[in-house]
Formats: structure tokens, C-alpha cells, sequence
DNA sequence: TATAATTAAATAGTATTCAATTATTTTGTC
DNA sequence: GACAAAATAATTGAATACTATTTAATTATA
């Protein structure tokens, strides 16, 4: 085997894992300007998407959504909280546990947000048939890899 | 139209870029135990992989392979000298630039992590066409992107 | 009931990202 | 050809994110 066999699956050409990474960062830098309009990150939208559909939520429930830790969680809520859109408070039942709850505030965001699927929806600019295959591929991954 | 209509794209279960990026760092994730072995991060991996295939580039080329800027670059590539693995000096023909060449230690290490992309690849489970589909979806998302 | 094991979140340290800055080279104009 | 303006490349600093460790609370077991 010639060296250049050898090292074959070294290639960065050769990388699943890498378009994957590289994609998903070029992705969150295209929702950046859009995301900047109402001061959010893309960590920071990602938990209030959860946040508006589910109202309350504790941060181990909210991780397991997000595919997020604590250590990450912690900093993005106590964030959030300042910027008065979440309510962070001690569970009475169990006290290790902090429930998130949304205020008016953060429901309000959600109108400001709605428009922005569609504006990354054209950036993308895959087929439905595309969108859907790629989506697949990656739930079946994640399900793969946990 | 109802409420839940009304938001339906801003739900986490209907996004693309979510699972794009969750599965991202889930993968990453599976590469530390055996990156740790070689006592490198996916970043620095990801640019020895550039090395061990170029031998020497500079700041700029290495950023456009790794779609990395040189703000991320730098510090990364600062950490990889100390450890010995390359060398950074700026060109003579071009000040501005700064060219990075691997180190005969950079080279070694190559043959550390050569086991590393058949590890992986039991991870991930998927078929080939199902590995060879989300490749091309994914570059072709890039492409769009940028 | 006391102790060990488990669970949940916070903290601390490291890595990564983005925006602004510095240094160098190139371009355009007189 | 000399000079200013524009463009290019990398670094720095501040903010964000990630991982491992610690702290606090609860549950299970001896």
C-alpha cells in the first residue's frame, strides 16, 4: 500500500463529520443578521422555540430537547432571564430542579421571530424532497450516535 | 388561522438547522474519547488533517479549506506550536501572510490518528448511499450558503 | 435512621466565535 | 514616481459555548 492509500481515510474530502460541522456553522452565521434584529444567539432562540411552545419547562427536560447540558443551559438562561423574556425558580416538589417559565415578554418575541424560518428557508435552498431526506438522515444519526 | 398554525415554522420539530446542528456536536462528541487519545480537540484535528495532506499553508487558504476565519484560526493554531506539531512564520514575499508547516512530531502524530475515521464510522451507522446522500446534500447546502 | 448512590444544576477552566484593530500590500491619482 | 486611500491578512479582546468537576438535594438500601 502506497502512502497515499494509507492515509486515505485522513482526507478532509473523505469526512462526513466535517461537512456536517462546517455546514451547520455556515447555517447559524446565515441566521446571525436575522437573529441580531431581536438580540438573541442561536442557542438563545433554539430554548426559546422550546420555550414557546411549552410555556414551563425544568433545564434537565429543556436539555434533553436542545441536546444541550446544564453547563451550557445555565449561562444561556440566567441570559435570557435578564433580558427578561424567562423566570427561573426552584421546583417546590424537588428542589434540585429549576423550572423556566416564559413571561409575557418572551411570549411578545415570538411575533418578532416569526418571519425568520422563512428567510433562512431561502438561503438553503433545497427542494422539499431535499429538506426531508436531509432531516431524516440526521434524526436517524442522532439516534445512531446517543 | 389558529394559533398553532400560526407558529408551526417556529417549532423546534420543524427545523432543519437544528438537527444539522445537533447532530454536529453529537458527533463531535463521539470523536473526544478517541481525540483525547492524541490530545487533540475536532478544531485541531480538523486542521492537522489539512497539514498532514498540504505539509504547509498559509492562515488564509487553511481557513477557506476549514471555513474558520483567522479569529478562530489563530488561537488554534497557536496552541498546535506549542505542542510542537507546526511551525508558523509569516511569508517573505508578503508580510500579511503567515505560513504554517507541520513539524516531523506533526507528521508522527499522523499515525496516531489514522485508526480514528473507522472508529467513527461505527458510530454513525449508516449505509454507504445513506453516508454518500447526506454528503452531497450537505456540500450542496454550503454551496448555497456562501 | 444513617449512609451510599443517584440526580440536577452551577461553577471553573478551556475552546471557539465575532467584531474591532493593527500591520502590510496594492491600487489609483496627481 | 510619490502619496493617500483601499484592500488584504492576521491578531486581539470580549462574549459565548463546551466539558469536567463540584455542590446540593433526593432516593434507595443496609
Amino acid at each position: 500500500m502506497n502512502n497515499e492509500e494509507k492515509y486515505e481515510s485522513l482526507k478532509l474530502c473523505n469526512q462526513v463529520c466535517f461537512p456536517l460541522y462546517a455546514c451547520s456553522k455556515e447555517i447559524i452565521r446565515k441566521y446571525k443578521p436575522f437573529l441580531d434584529e431581536i438580540d438573541l444567539t442561536y442557542t438563545q432562540y433554539i430554548t426559546m422555540m422550546v420555550l414557546w411552545e411549552k410555556k414551563s419547562v425544568n433545564v434537565k427536560t429543556l436539555g434533553e430537547s436542545l441536546y444541550l447540558d446544564s453547563g451550557t443551559l445555565t449561562p444561556v438562561l440566567k441570559k435570557l432571564e435578564s433580558k427578561g423574556y424567562i423566570n427561573r425558580e426552584r421546583s417546590n416538589e424537588d428542589e434540585r430542579n429549576l423550572v423556566v417559565t416564559i413571561t409575557k415578554e418572551g411570549e411578545n418575541l415570538r411575533d418578532k421571530a416569526i418571519s425568520i424560518p422563512a428567510k433562512m428557508g431561502t438561503c438553503v435552498k433545497l427542494s422539499l424532497e431535499e429538506v426531508q431526506c436531509l432531516y431524516n438522515l440526521l434524526y436517524k444519526i442522532i439516534g445512531n450516535v446517543r
